[in-house]
DNA sequence: GTTGCTTTTGCATCCGTAGGCATTCATTCC
DNA sequence: GGAATGAATGCCTACGGATGCAAAAGCAAC
């Protein structure tokens, strides 16, 4: 019974090991781990020992030392380039909760520049994360060394850009392509766009949903350049404004957070009605879109769907991680608002 | 130098270990390892050789394996409660980056209901943490058990409710005693305040101090419930308006976000001006509150100098267990925005 | 009581890194 | 040249838990 570890003092230590509470139980250290490990061979009643001698220990397994052996951290890197994005929050709860909910817990890398890229991969190879979920621009050598790692990838709303990674997304295309058909049916004439960030893949899409089906009936659009941010909503339609000689009657915003400073420029600056004398349309469905300043109309991503697909998709390769990578895309839905005449 | 771990085949492996590193840089484990930890004794030229050896593989230290010995994980848990609040991205995208540039990972966890805390801090312990900074509600219990485990805590604005627990706070009497000042000097007399839940400690410090100082004065407030989301503040000012016979001139808000939704409320339902017929006041400082449909007149929190404080605190602490318990409360600054007469 | 079979249990080893200790090597000084 | 000093390196073991294997225990049937 007296293993080597178990000949010195038997002092109760802050951190009690198997160890103190296979001695307090009377039974082998073994035991101990197989009662933490679900599936594992134990009686009842040497159970309930251990059991009882670990809470009364204290005793909580060690995840680093279980994490070394079994080479599984049962944690999942989530990624997100802008925290302040006020869609992103949203997406973080959810994403936490729904892998907690799994016995996953997150690793948060929360990027600010191009350059933390780098130091976050390092990190999240340190860690040996099971998977990752990645609301973030990768370059395509930092998606393949995922691949030749082992670790599967879920892309959260972003692209592959040419290898073959599994992503959720939100039809962007499609979306837009809903909102401007609402637009020209109410008899839109003028319209302008904002768009993202030009290395935005989303932006690039919703953008290019926007404007083809504009073209499709037989419209055309400026495009002017934002930065997803609520000051680019102003700054965009000023110019776009300018630009038109005060003519635009319809904005399409690449986003929701542009919508809503679009919105208030244009009655605060421009003293524009919204939507009599300007119709404006968003992208996400974010929480202040439906304020009473606003009543946005745009197309709500389904944040609830999308996320818990992130979750299994990566829950899945982490299982088996032969598994085909999978694109996932999810139809928004169109919320009718009062900031655009329907 | 063949050590019995290096009699086998030299498979290269998805993820080396130090062992690898050193076979294919010829020098012993220990001098990989060394080339890893800062401070430990290696010449310029095994460094060389050994750090080539490590990109050429694509080694990573494992962070587990060493978290393992050295009883350090490099992880702090970030506690979260309401991740919808609005403030709180704002907040962990700070403490995030602040951590990270530190050598900091975070364990992320968003409490969703009371019960998750007993799961989250069963996660904590098994992850061994360092640290933890925590924007929730713990029980004095729960507290007492960081300090037996030696895992020092930062509460944000959070109150340890009897345990010496350390916490940064913004200053909530201080901040509402200003605006309630600016707001009696303006020449308001009929006062609300609408609260936060209950079990906040914040909601009750600024309801306490707005109310103490209106009462210095010479004025009372009739105080009503919140729950600090946006749809408290257009009940919250229902229930004021219908208790003052329409008579309110001054609604203090125990958060920009209800203070946002009762902007909304007053001018979309009662058709009131803001500031014209009623004044609002709010707390926090949010983004939206600058948006041009609110400019709200609030306390600004001091997020930057805040979560740097929580993360030199908690940092501190993992160095220097014994540090005493400290309190540091920040002032918030007046904005005096355009939605209170001032 | 035996035999045969299943379930429990303990032993021993491994996971990948850190760091104490002893050894070796390079320098410096007399 | 030899001794003394300090730096660099390798050897070995520990960290805490998981698990294959063999031994032990429980159980059923004869």
């Amino acid at each position: 019974m007296t293993g080597p570890r178990l000949k010195s003092i038997p002092k109760p230590s802050a951190t009690p090991t198997s160890y103190d509470v296979a001695q307090r139980a009377g039974v082998s250290q073994s035991a101990v781990s197989r009662c933490f490990r679900p599936g594992s061979s134990i009686s009842a009643k040497t159970r309930a020992r251990v059991i009882a001698a670990a809470r009364e220990l204290g005793y909580h397994p060690n995840a680093m030392a279980s994490g070394l052996i079994t080479k599984r951290s049962n944690l999942v890197a989530v990624v997100i380039s802008n925290l302040t994005n006020l869609y992103y929050p949203e997406v973080l709860a959810e994403l936490t909760r729904r892998l907690s909910d799994r016995g996953i817990r997150v690793l948060l890398f929360a990027l600010q520049a191009e350059s933390d890229v780098d130091a976050m991969l390092d990190q999240v190879w340190r860690y040996r994360v099971d998977g990752a979920i990645i609301a973030a621009r990768l370059a395509p050598e930092q998606l393949r060394e995922f691949a030749r790692r082992g670790v599967p990838v879920v892309l959260y709303n972003r692209f592959g850009e040419g290898e073959a990674v599994s992503s959720v997304c939100c039809d962007s295309v499609g979306g837009e392509r809903q909102l401007v058909e609402r637009l020209v049916a109410a008899g839109h004439k003028s319209f302008g766009v904002i768009s993202g960030p030009a290395d935005s893949y989303v932006s690039q899409q919703r953008v290019q949903g926007a404007v083809e089906r504009l073209l499709e009936l037989g419209h055309e659009a400026i495009v002017v350049d934002g930065a997803f941010d609520y000051d680019s909503g102003g700054t965009g339609l000023r110019e776009l404004l300018e630009r038109t000689d005060r003519r635009l009657d319809a904005l399409i915003c690449a986003n929701d957070l542009m919508a809503i400073g679009a919105v208030d420029c244009a009655r605060s600056e421009f003293g524009l009605a919204v939507p009599g004398d300007l119709s404006i349309v968003g992208f996400d469905g974010v929480a202040p879109a439906r304020w009473a300043s606003y009543r946005l109309s745009t197309v709500r991503q389904p944040v609830g769907r999308m996320t818990e697909a992130a979750v299994l998709m990566v829950l899945e390769r982490i299982e088996d991680f032969g598994l085909s990578p999978e694109v996932r895309t999810f139809a928004g839905s169109l919320i009718e608002g009062s900031s655009a005449r329907f």
